[in-house]
DNA sequence: AAGTACCGTTAAA
DNA sequence: TTTAACGGTACTT
């Protein structure tokens, strides 16, 4: 799988989108806590960058990945549907915990 | 509060 | 090949 020849991504990449992939439904993590998750928690700048030109596209939750401040820093769609997405994820979550 | 430095990749010149 | 920019963060003014 991940090997480290090139086959369109780079070793960074991967450890970027496979850590964001692992965040649960509902829950968001901040591109911090992402970049220490790789290895690299100075290239929080990188991870972004890395989620924008997510070659995955719609298939990995990019949109889990907030700013440290809270805020939700930006979205390759735009932060509104960021939002909007955020939302939509936490009201499932409760839906499946109201009825199992 | 505002500006600067830094991370790693891509696009442009 | 070199420069600039970006979906951030921390440090310094």
């Amino acid at each position: 799988m991940s090997s480290k020849k090139k086959d369109e991504l780079t070793s960074f990449e991967w450890k970027v989108l496979r850590t964001t992939a692992g965040i649960p439904l509902g829950q968001t993590r901040s591109y911090k806590w992402v970049a220490k998750a790789i290895g690299k928690p100075k290239a929080v700048r990188a991870v972004g960058q890395a989620l924008n030109k997510n070659p995955f596209a719609p298939l990995i939750p990019c949109h889990r990945v907030i700013r440290e401040n809270g805020a939700l820093g930006g979205y390759a769609g735009g932060a509104k549907r960021k939002k909007e997405l955020l939302q939509l994820e936490k009201e499932i979550v409760q839906k499946l915990r109201q009825r199992p």
